[in-house]
DNA sequence: TTGACAACATACCCAGTAGTATGTTCATCA
DNA sequence: TGATGAACATACTACTGGGTATGTTGTCAA
């Protein structure tokens, strides 16, 4: 019997790091953080994290995949809605933008990851693993895309080229990663303010009627 | 009397390195763009560099000064356009869009020294010169805000909060300086197309009325 | 109780790079 | 024509940071 492994605990490791990665990553960029950097942060060492990571970039595309997990996560309960595309869209568009605020820090990994891969600043085996990640990232993308589609089929929205439209809209989507800053005192309601507002710009640029008071 | 300075020569050299230096920081981003590579990218070494920049950091603001003065350049003739600001925005919109498609390494430098800046990824003194640099944007900025409020105050314009609006409207209007490529054989005519997709999205986002074929 | 192994910490190596000190060349001017 | 300085190139230094090799400690199974 292999002696006792306590997967939880193992997990909860790994993902202490990756939490504290994704933090020094938004803060200092990729380069700029030194694996000594998130050791501190955790008030460890480099032992600990080369012992749960190969190396900075699988640290790296850790923290990018554990990001793109938890959008998917948060955008399945929506995929499925029956009704209007439009009305799923809107849904689905609550639930990413919420997550750029709420999971900032692995998301702006993300953003990174993607610059980084159209930069091609990685060595020819880490562009394998990263590929895969783009992958992941494209597929998300393409689940927004196909709604968009059905909506403007569906007569809600009204836009012209399809790619050029879905990166507009991802960039509104996202862009609280960049601009968001957390206040004190802050409650979930207020965050949903602000998507709200992230998601209505969406909705506008994407030629949808205008509507009042809809969640 | 001095020793004849050609100042037009000067000049030339120092943009030539510019030039080179935004192209670097674009496809490598700034920390993994070395000296090296920039001379590199001349066909020359180091010293060429160090006789007209005094450190990295200051050719990465030189360039980053360079890209905004683009801007301003390009957007004055409409600053003062009589008539409607709507009509006012659009133009300088439409100007500005095609600045980052057609100066797009420069912009993306600006873009990164914005992000260092946030993360304060900036030794004191070099903190200093950044700050009057990100001064610089934010003025930039203002003038658009400007703008907007004041087409909404014509009734031409429809949103709510004048920051965040004004953040979305300038993450539309800059994305290109992430997703655009330049293709073989394009004409002026396809980049200002390009660039009216931009800014008609962006439009809408503003909450801007419905129009066909304004250029 | 003892071996074995997970989970780290410590100490070290070495490649890459910003910055400098020192040539070298060539045009200009007194 | 020789001196001077701009405009570079070359050679070198010092340091940072990724990665590794090795030590240490606690825990669990037999």
């Amino acid at each position: 019997m292999t002696p006792c492994v306590p997967e939880q605990i193992l997990d909860h490791a790994r993902a202490d790091i990756l939490r504290a990665a994704a933090t020094c990553f938004m803060e200092r960029g990729y380069t700029e953080t030194s694996i000594d950097d998130v050791a501190h942060a955790l008030g460890a060492t480099k032992g600990r994290i080369y012992h749960h990571f190969r190396s900075k970039a699988d640290l790296f595309a850790s923290v990018f995949r554990a990001g793109m997990e938890m959008n998917y996560a948060a955008v399945e309960p929506y995929r499925t809605l029956p009704g209007p595309a439009a009305v799923r869209w809107r849904r689905m568009a609550m639930a990413h933008a919420m997550q750029m605020i709420v999971t900032r820090p692995f998301q702006r990994t993300v953003w990174m990851g993607v610059e980084m891969h159209l930069r091609g600043a990685t060595t020819p085996q880490q562009r394998e693993v990263m590929a895969d990640l783009i992958r992941l990232r494209s597929d998300y993308s393409a689940i927004f895309r196909e709604v968009i589609v059905k909506a403007r089929e569906e007569g809600d929205f009204d836009f012209g080229s399809v790619s050029i439209t879905n990166q507009l809209m991802f960039m509104t989507l996202n862009s609280p990663i960049f601009w968001y800053a957390p206040r004190a005192g802050e409650t979930r309601a207020d965050l949903e303010e602000l998507a709200e507002q992230v998601v209505t710009c969406a909705w506008r640029g994407l030629g949808g009627k205008e509507v009042r008071g809809q969640s």
